[in-house]
DNA sequence: TACATTACTGACCGCCCAGTCAGTACCCTG
DNA sequence: CAGGGTACTGACTGGGCGGTCAGTAATGTA
């Protein structure tokens, strides 16, 4: 059943096979790699074809139109990694601190790592050239994912452990440079060597940085903040 | 001379106009809006032209291919926009805090909110597609506007007023929200209004968690940070 | 081996679009 | 007003790509 490489690989393929089954998420997996690497309009259907093994013709009994494929790609990798992330949060026992760390490191190493990332810049480039997936991006990525790190820094500064500041907007400082990783992975980075960042150092250096950013001083009034409390 | 509005404005023309000075920058403009929003490849040359008021022949009299016009476009929008921020930098007499906070502010109403922006998203979106564009890319923008933040970060901990940390990573830390919200304008947000953000409260908030977890701690230790020093 | 089923193929069709060029009309000079 | 120079036009072409479908071969069944 899988004697033929998940994808790539160009294998002679001596004989043609029947795989039915198989066939999907191979497709899905190829179309996501192009679609990625050049973007939805510049990437030919025989392409994503070609480099799931199969012709051009087989694509199309799969998936009715190349547009169709695109939202499957989208819908296929957007799976609950989130709603399974948020139980992680609702359980963990340690500091607010701990937890935000935990939860910035767990993502890189799930999502950030794996091809899944390049859905972020998939979306980037093409959301405004199909807006009906742009609601569907926000209701099941943006807003929980959104919602679960405001619980965290909420949950820190009800408990002391961090000075008061605008969740909301302190959400997007922290969430940031994960998205600027991952995009440069898929854009600069993929071009040039010398633009490949080191990941886990600038991670480890952004937690360092908030949290010393958030921490609630032990007594000392607090640096006036710029930003209003709203 | 400017007897028709500058780009788009569909003004019915009745007469056609001889105006060979405004037309690169015409067509630059409208090359500009169309790559941001569309994507290179999903942009027609004709609209280009169409939009700049002009037919797709003209374009064709200034620019000898699309290809060639990304790049003009690309080109003309990075002039040294950098070299302007670096003197600011240079000549600044205030503390790092201030320099910090008046550079990213600067940066988002110089760049963020106008036209410029957009080639932010259309760089991340194509470079792939164009790797000779990186280097470019890499040389004039990343390194210097690097450097130029590394620059204030390390004067502030050579004066004492900073901790000592990883300057190479938390100046990925700095920028990251800014590049972040100039993607979400070109993204999402012009999709969908719920997903418009409040640039300059995200700025502020970006401000004032950056200066407090830079902030070197008067005498007590600082809480210990979970990332490590490096 | 003979036959039925069906996963898969690739030549083919028609549209779309980058790029061209012979012609048009604007402007200037006298 | 005549006439020449040139900025501009838009119909046209050639190639490329999304999508189709009649045919092919792998597999199952007896």
């Amino acid at each position: 059943m899988t004697q033929r490489a998940l994808s790539s690989a160009a294998t002679p393929a001596a004989t043609r096979q029947r795989r039915k089954e198989a066939r999907p998420q191979e497709l899905l997996d190829a179309a996501l790699d192009l679609f990625v690497e050049k973007g939805f309009a510049a990437t030919r259907s025989e392409e994503v074809a070609s480099r799931a093994g199969v012709s051009k013709g087989t694509l199309y009994l799969y998936y009715p139109s190349k547009e169709e494929l695109l939202k499957e790609v989208i819908r296929h990798n957007v799976v609950n990694q989130i709603a399974e992330g948020i139980e992680i949060v609702r359980g963990f026992e340690g500091s607010s601190a701990e937890l935000l760390g935990y939860v910035l490191r767990l993502w890189w190493e799930r999502v950030g790592e794996t091809r899944a990332s390049g859905i972020l810049k998939l979306m980037m480039s093409e959301v405004r050239n199909f807006p009906e997936i742009a609601q569907f991006w926000i209701d099941e990525v943006t807003s929980p994912a959104d919602r679960m790190i405001a619980e965290i820094v909420q949950r820190g500064i009800d408990s002391g452990e961090f000075r008061p500041v605008n969740v909301g907007d302190v959400v997007h400082a922290l969430i940031s440079p994960l998205l600027f990783l991952v995009m440069n992975k898929h854009s600069l980075g993929a071009c040039v060597a010398s633009a490949k960042l080191d990941p886990r150092a600038i991670i480890e250096a952004q937690i360092d940085l908030v949290l010393n950013g958030l921490h609630a001083p032990a007594r000392a009034k607090p640096a006036k903040a710029k930003g209003a409390k709203r």
